[in-house]
DNA sequence: AGCTGTACCTGCAGGC
DNA sequence: TGCCTGCAGGTACAGC
């Protein structure tokens, strides 16, 4: 399910919600997704959640940690305390836990922690603090927008690469974060072309493509992350900025800047949404 | 180094 | 209605 703006979204809730709650027990229903030894992390308490890129890092207050990584299905819902009142997506597969929770972590204050994924590729690892940027997929982790992606940095990035733009975005090593829905709509606010390659762009396009990359980013972030296929909050409810979509997933439809009509390629195995007259 | 295709899974929309 | 194909917010890996 989730980029960068999904997975803070689940980060903002986990924050609110999870910290200061300790862990009493974990059922795992499914082996491969939950790693590591729960015994390390039962009898803790969680203390901080951070976000790298699209994974979550649950701090604990032992050496160990809980990094988690949803690709494209993962859901992790926290249901407990005073919530008031709470819409669950119907995208959990119904009351908690569903058919697609594979990992129940029981809380004190009779809360608990849900890791849903229909899909099931996604992983939860318990392991040493001092081992998570050891992880290959943060390791590798390039710099991020909103974070340590300066406009020079970003620059450098793209013209050390002479790939089609889009999938230079989508690269986790070289910027990390950005996933095919934000790819779509930064390429389509910028108005560059999806396909061109990096070598190809202007001082001026790139400096625009900057700006859009955050803009498209802080806009999903604001509306709650999208919930066009899957995702939900760390409450279990859905997002909102699939109803603000300026391309993606819009194939058909008559462009928002102009007399075009939106097409949609392949490009890199990944649908890819663009308006052929302003995009070029 | 960097491409491509494939694998991991399940559900669902669209075509016939 | 129902079957069949292809596609879905992602990464990892094998083989050119």
């Amino acid at each position: 399910m989730p980029e960068l703006p999904e997975v803070e979204t689940i980060r903002l809730g986990l924050q609110k919600y999870l910290v200061g709650h300790k862990i009493l027990g974990v059922d795992v229903k499914v082996d491969k997704i939950f790693q590591g030894d729960s015994k390390n992390i039962i009898g803790t308490k969680v203390v901080e959640i951070k976000r790298v890129g699209k994974g979550l890092i649950v701090e604990l207050d032992n050496d160990y940690t809980m990094a988690i990584h949803l690709k494209l299905t993962g859901q992790v819902i926290y249901s407990g305390r005073d919530l008031g009142k709470v819409l669950l997506s119907n995208k959990t597969g119904g009351n908690l836990p569903s058919k697609y929770t594979h990992v129940i972590f029981t809380l004190d204050e009779k809360a608990h922690l849900y890791y849903n994924d229909l899909r099931k590729f996604g992983w939860i690892k318990v392991i040493k603090k001092s081992d998570v940027q050891n992880l290959p997929f943060f390791k590798e982790m390039g710099p991020e927008p909103l974070k340590d992606l300066t406009f020079s940095k970003f620059a450098k990035i793209i013209k050390g690469s002479n790939s089609p733009i889009k999938i230079v975005l989508m690269d986790q090593k070289k910027i990390g974060g950005i996933g095919n829905i934000y790819a779509n709509e930064a390429l389509f606010l910028a108005k560059i072309d999806p396909k061109t390659k990096t070598g190809n762009l202007s001082e001026k396009q790139l400096n625009k493509l900057y700006g859009s990359i955050l803009e498209v980013l802080k806009r999903g972030i604001k509306y709650g992350g999208s919930s066009d296929i899957n995702f939900v909050n760390a409450l279990g409810e859905d997002g909102n900025y699939q109803n603000h979509f300026l391309v993606y997933a819009r194939k058909g439809e008559k462009c928002i800047n102009c007399t075009g009509k939106i097409e949609k390629i392949m490009l890199g195995g990944r649908g890819t949404y663009f308006c052929p007259e302003c995009q070029k």
